[in-house]
DNA sequence: ACAGGCGTTTAAGTCTTTCCTAAGCCGCCT
DNA sequence: AGGCGGCTTAGGAAAGACTTAAACGCCTGT
């Protein structure tokens, strides 16, 4: 965890790259802008502590600057002033979050631990079997490369096999995930329904086991 | 953007309710712990306001039960207690930010849209999606360069769709972020807010994708 | 407090796409 | 050869989406 510390108070910066090291982050102290708007856009830190009340270039114009070459590291903003309106600017401009001077070490760790542990919240509904990938989330489905255009029920389709791809899904678990448990559909009509679905993907995609089901290869081509 | 809000007091809870509402915001306002969790749990809603000091049971161990259900959705903790060792508390407990009564709604409001920035992780107040430009902040939209009046709704629903511009949004996503918990909302009113926002941008900037919900193209002309 | 206006939802009719049924065909297996 | 299971195709029924109109409810201004 590489922790970018922008301050220029000489007893205050070393007093929190102390502490933070302490509880073992690594940390790059730097005193002025210039060089804090240099180093985010190296991308190389994981999160900025970043002084509002900087000398010359002010914090916020380093953070909108940042933000505006697409910088995404996770910034706190430690102000000195307490009106409601900087706080508020900081947040706006890009900050993640905010501390307002003084304030106790235990408190910055707690929203350190707390900006990190936001950062890696990522979703995987994402099922990819060899050209084949399939989007839970947004029931987007691509086949070499190329985006596929699928109804709900070729989708359903295609997203039980994935899950079980490599495996023999038995006819009636087909069935019943896409019908639901009052099948009294007609007897084909899957058989209609993986007819359509090769069609928009290809005939080999989807293997059939006689008598027991279908499948998808571990590694469809 | 659907926000759970968790708070007990009636006057206090039924005024942000308000509050956020005027701002384009969903909320779904529930009174004590035990709902508060199953809500959580659902992972319906976008963000929760979760007040720590509810009765019999207290709100952080909501919270602390709900990340332990591996829920990831961003709290917004609300602590009437001004001690520094509560706040630390309730990060560790794994909130995102905290905000000590009594506060102001712009401030709320702003580490509100800090905090769903952060979930997009982008840096941004402004969504811009070719010719379309949309303001969290200031609620304001444009369109090929012009500005277009739109209401609550019109609004709610053009920031799901540009929050995910190039992406399909699943119609039940819509539905949820746009009436929340409560959705015994009719089963069209869905199609007629699109069609209303249709007419005041152009008809060919929402995509339908039949039986699975709508999209907004990459680059809307 | 009341009326009017606006925003929102319900309702109903129309249109479009998807899905199921049905029927004939093919090929494998007994 | 015959039967069973799967494949394919084509229509028609059902589901989903669009549009318009009207009712409802919430605010606002008088």
């Amino acid at each position: 965890m590489h922790i970018l510390l922008v301050e220029d108070d000489a007893q205050l910066g070393s007093a929190i790259q102390r502490a933070l090291e302490r509880l073992s982050y690594t940390v790059s102290w730097l005193r002025d802008g210039r060089s804090a708007l240099n180093a985010m856009r190296d991308r190389t830190a994981d999160l900025v502590l970043l002084d509002l009340g900087l000398p010359g270039r002010d914090g916020i114009e380093v953070l909108i600057e940042a933000r505006r070459a697409h910088v995404g590291t996770p910034v706190l903003v430690m102000t000195a002033r307490d009106g409601l309106s900087s706080r508020v600017d900081g947040l706006d401009a890009g900050a993640d979050d905010y501390l307002t001077k003084p304030f106790h070490v235990e408190e910055l760790a707690a929203r350190i631990r707390s900006l990190t542990r936001r950062m890696r919240g990522l979703s995987v509904n994402r099922i990819e079997v060899g050209v084949l990938s399939l989007d839970v989330g947004t029931s987007e489905v691509s086949f070499r490369g190329e985006a596929v255009d699928l109804t709900r029920r070729e989708f359903a389709l295609l997203q039980a096999l994935m899950e079980n791809a490599g495996r023999l899904v038995r006819r009636e678990s087909l069935e019943n995930s896409l019908y639901g448990l009052d099948h009294i559909v007609g007897n084909n009509a899957l058989e209609v329904l993986v007819h359509s679905l090769r069609r928009k993907l290809s005939f080999e995609t989807i293997r059939n086991v006689r008598g027991f089901g279908y499948m998808i290869p571990q590694d469809p081509k």
